[in-house]
DNA sequence: TAGATTGTTAATCGATTAACAATC
DNA sequence: TAGATTGTTAATCGATTAACAATC
């Protein structure tokens, strides 16, 4: 019933939003009122007129001889992304990066809240991150179902992780965010973002082998 | 004087690297010996001609009727990625993050070997973790001239991350991974790449609000 | 009105897929 | 040899950039 404009829309310039935001964040942040194309291109890194490309996809957010608005574009960037739906977190595996995650002050400002952590480690549930228990893993689909929860960060062993996948996923969740250095496919109705670190770290061990 | 028929590869071709490396790794622990472009396509979800074209940019590591003999193309790509250098690696910036990566044994297995921990605070200085104590950001300068370190892995605050990659640069550093939320452009000489964590959550925001 | 800058079309460029000849 | 599957060219598709008319 809403985002009725939101069709047909690159997955290329999809990408690009959340770093769109990020930018007109710290322009905020900055007190800045307006800024063209060109200067927000000169920011970033990009051309204008894939900038202005972009966003048209979207709906007309500028203005001829002005340029654009930053605070109207950052909170219309902000409703297509759905930070302004306040989306609920669960952390399930509460490691190190668990334990960071739940700590990140970040997320929050971005409209997300942690609201629960969960951990199959005996030694761990009953500890305290952040103000926050950690509760057994079987303590899971009874939260969700009181809570209401949108999306389930998975910070596991790979070995867990797509066995926990299909748990969550059975308990209702409708977004995963897998660290696990697995591909979570065949999960139904279940959308799934992955952080695989150790790509990224070959992708630099590549850069650096091939820098000019 | 090497990679030197590693020349005008397109970097999608490179972004998609690591991840054939990470099936075929998995392919190896199953003991399986050979596989077909075919076969791996749907591993993967992607399609058998784009497997064929993208290791085809590097030399032909396979063979008609036959296809490719795992162990050989995954060395292969590792070396590609460089992966046989045997990189070394500090963590700056001993938090949760910073802790997560100095346990994560992930690494190691890909050639990567944490060398060196690194804090400002006093209060962390001295800590262990991993069998490595943490040491004052002031000896870095120092440490990097002994132990010759390559990579760089910045978990700090937004707000100092910029000056931290300035500091490790100076000191010779020619590779930054980096978890700030922020671009680190104009340090000449080095390569960044970036683990843009609230990106990854918007995107799955905007994923979760446009399921089919 | 004149100047600035968007919105948008058209042109270019790059990346993916299809097809098949080469060859193991 | 026959069958399988790569390597590689050509065709298609998608994404980026350039250009400029519309308009604030």
């Amino acid at each position: 019933m809403e985002n009725t404009e939101t069709k047909d829309i690159s997955p290329a310039v999809i990408r690009r939003l959340p770093r769109y935001y990020r930018y007109l964040d710290a322009l905020l942040s900055d007190g800045i009122e307006r800024i063209s194309s060109t200067e927000l291109s000169e920011n970033m890194h990009v051309t204008a007129s894939q900038i202005r490309q972009d966003l048209n996809q979207f709906g007309g957010f500028g203005q001829q001889g002005y340029g654009y608005n930053v605070e109207y574009l950052h909170d219309e960037i902000a409703k297509i992304l759905g930070l302004d739906k306040g989306h609920t977190l669960i952390v399930v595996g509460t490691g190190r990066l668990g334990q960071a995650l739940a700590n990140y002050s970040h997320f929050s400002k971005l409209g997300f809240k942690i609201v629960g952590l969960f951990d199959v480690n005996e030694k761990v549930v009953g500890q305290t991150v952040n103000r926050l228990t950690v509760r057994h893993i079987d303590e899971l689909p009874a939260f969700i179902e009181s809570h209401g929860v949108d999306i389930a960060a998975l910070t596991l062993p790979l070995s867990e992780a797509e066995k926990m996948a299909r748990i969550v996923a059975d308990c209702g969740i409708k977004a995963i965010w897998n660290f696990a250095p697995v591909d979570l496919y065949s999960i139904e109705g279940v959308t799934v973002e992955n952080v695989h670190l150790s790509e990224s770290l070959m992708q630099l061990s590549y850069n650096l082998l091939n820098m000019k």
